[in-house]
DNA sequence: TCCAGTTAGTTTCATATGTAACTTGTTTGT
DNA sequence: ACAAACAAGTTACATATGAAACTAACTGGA
């Protein structure tokens, strides 16, 4: 017979959603407790930040589409992030419910002091790897990105 | 000069705390949507069958330890669990504190029923990977892992 | 022009989650 | 043997989260 009547145990270890789930919520939570502390950022609050540091003025919508955030977690993010002085908004010229998000010099500030705590506890989880192996796990990560999502642009 | 005055923009689509954030987000949901709505699990809730289908007996200090979950989030799906039937106590002989946890008939049903969805989301994953690049990001998770946690095993 | 359908973003409400405090049971030092 | 320290697990409370409903603004026909 080809299979057998029972499946097997599933080996949990090597079974890459949890791997990936295990691992990403340990990395995330040593930068949030930075931003945390000192900040008084939430993680989706700080996405926010990160985002628009890169591309200034994009809307609530895109913000959505690319980090594949919820959307109310991004609207109530949003709200507090303007309220703390680290965003604003401006009006969409030619749609009024759009608006466009910009970090405030405040926030931009701010986002130049905490990009380099993530960017140092990044090297502490990549200090074990080469450069080669580094730009191996994003190249694989990036194809796993691409077979769950092919419809869409994950990162 | 050898840096510059401005930290310059952090490129979160290369960022690694990130994609492993979108990436492990995507790829859970996919599989609590399996779960979660033909048997009414939760993700703590299955996470903790999936290991006592491994290791049965354990007790939860255990699961917390090697999940990295929380504490209390393991208390509450333990209990939940129990009242669902598909896990049982049993109190340790030598310690009333400690009760050790195992499947029951039910939940070993259940379970057998949820492997071959779970494991088939992984597969779906990875689909693009030859068994080498899967081994190779393994081994790179790995690394990156006991780089984050050195003092614990983290899977 | 008007209205049915759609989209951006917010609010509501029920549930999930984490920190801290607690209860119960065990270990250790004297 | 006994109290202080400690460990397992639970409870309480405050906050975070997400699904669904909602408001306001736009779009595309007839």
């Amino acid at each position: 017979m080809a299979t057998s009547e029972t499946v097997e145990a599933l080996s949990l270890r090597a079974f890459l959603p949890y791997r990936l789930s295990v691992l990403s919520n340990t990395v995330s939570k040593r930068i949030a407790d930075l931003y945390q502390a000192e900040f008084g950022l939430s993680m989706p609050g700080w996405r926010i930040m990160a985002i628009l540091g890169e591309a200034p003025g994009l809307n609530a919508t895109e913000i959505v589409t690319r980090t594949a955030m919820d959307k109310v977690a991004v609207s109530r993010a949003v709200s507090n992030l303007i309220d703390l002085g680290h965003i604003k908004r401006e009006a969409a010229q030619n749609d009024g419910r759009r608006s466009h998000l910009f970090l405030t010099a405040k926030g931009e500030a701010t986002y130049q002091q905490i990009v380099p705590m993530a960017v140092a506890e990044e090297q502490a989880a990549t200090q074990g790897l080469t450069r080669a192996e580094i730009s191996e796990l994003n190249r694989l990560l990036e194809k796993v990105a691409s077979a769950v999502s092919p419809d869409r642009l994950l990162w």
